[in-house]
DNA sequence: AAGTGGTCTAGACCACAAC
DNA sequence: TTGTGGTCTAGACCACTTA
């Protein structure tokens, strides 16, 4: 059961979540009970509540009061793309047959519409421009703005390859929180030739802003999204916290 | 401090926002210390630390270890329309100039696409389709199938209002969670004439799936957006379970 | 009545930041 | 060294479901 999480509480989820991912649990039906989970594991009760805290969040489970933690069914149409998730990480575990073009790769200002309020205007930053393709269609183009410090540069296989895992697993960045913005916006010329548009030239823009765990800003990116291959799949639970 | 909340844990998580939304905490500031709040709240430290747990979820406050809990700035540029969260609810918090007109609320089949795979095929439910507009101009339709059971009926005032409120308040339904997919498609002539669409009867469409806490689904929506007026915020933060 | 989850407590020990 | 948050524990009491 022992994974890369140091935390008792991150193994015990980590090992429910795979257990209910290769249907040792099915959806449908309960899991052991806390008091059972405390045995199995070993360990008190809250330790296993903030585990299925986590599973709960991420809505793995529903717990109902009085009868049990119940598996949900919501992974099988595919799996949510909400969170912070990376292209590389979405490629393998939906199994895609992607491709990534890095098309640029140079330090440059970052441009006033994605620099607007977040950072200072005329910062530099390493520009990365790539290319997704599915099955040799562009699907994506990412323009990726990375902020020094904390990123000095990448490696052409780490560009190639995965940001995300070279952040966190070479650097060491403790990658935290992101704030993301959807629009359908008309796009320049050169990405519209980049994806193939039509002449209406409407992508989906997603630009979003990504944040370590010290609250240092590091990544900006903008993505352009071919309308008609474009899908965001969201879990959403109702917060209890309201406002005014 | 205490509101509707009948939890302590709720209760302080709801009091610190609210100070942090009126600028009692300001952004870039650290929350008093946890033991601090314990003693202002009267309850032990997890009390305190699950009530900023909600605070951390929603991208309220970053906590930082051996500093404290610093209160984060990205709410200025909008409120996240993430989770769940309905029309009027938005129109409150960010005080738009947002009308509703119902267009339509009868007995109907659930549409195939919406059906897909979530619900019976052919099961029948109370259908409302309301126009919003905002300043005079149509912004999204929003297509409603309230399934029976749970909901029978719904006023008339209710679904010009908020069909939120009166879910909660009225029927004390216990709403819980949702599951949400956007795309860009051609939509129906008869949308496209009322959201006033271009040639390219181009719309975004949300789909979505709202669930109560027993895990029973009672509503389905479609809701088509102007492309050009929909904008989608979200905060999310990364996971550490991860997934194969 | 027995079993389940929901909430709260008081305390322990650790890791990190700041002085 | 002191203060901060991070993790874990053992136990208490309550509310709901099921039999």
């Amino acid at each position: 059961m022992e994974r890369y999480n140091k935390n008792k509480q991150d193994s015990i989820a980590q090992d429910i979540a795979l257990k209910i991912q290769h249907g040792l649990y099915q959806a449908g039906t309960f899991l052991p009970s806390e008091h059972q989970l405390c045995d199995l594991y070993g360990s008190s009760r809250e330790t296993v509540r903030r585990a299925l805290s986590q599973l709960t969040e991420l809505g793995l489970i529903q717990k109902i009061r009085g009868k049990g933690s119940l598996v949900l069914d919501l992974q099988r149409f595919s799996f949510p793309i909400s969170g912070i998730t990376s292209f590389q990480e979405l490629n393998k575990t939906l199994e895609m047959h992607a491709t990534t073009e890095v098309l640029q790769k140079k330090t440059a200002i970052i441009p006033a519409h994605l620099a607007a309020g977040r950072v200072d205007e005329g910062r530099t930053a390493l520009h990365i421009e790539r290319l997704r393709k599915i099955d040799r269609f562009p699907i994506v183009v990412d323009e990726d703005y990375l902020l020094n410090p904390p990123i000095k540069d990448v490696p052409d296989n780490a560009a190639a390859n995965s940001l995300y895992a070279y952040f966190e697993k070479e650097l060491g960045l403790d990658i935290s929180y992101a704030t993301k913005e959807i629009t359908v916006e008309t796009v320049s010329p050169r990405i519209a030739a980049l994806l193939n548009l039509d002449n209406s030239k409407l992508a989906v823009v997603v630009r979003s802003m990504t944040y370590l765990a010290n609250t240092t800003p590091f990544q900006l990116t903008a993505s352009y999204h071919r309308p008609d291959r474009f899908k965001f799949i969201d879990f959403a639970r109702r917060r209890k916290i309201s406002f005014k």
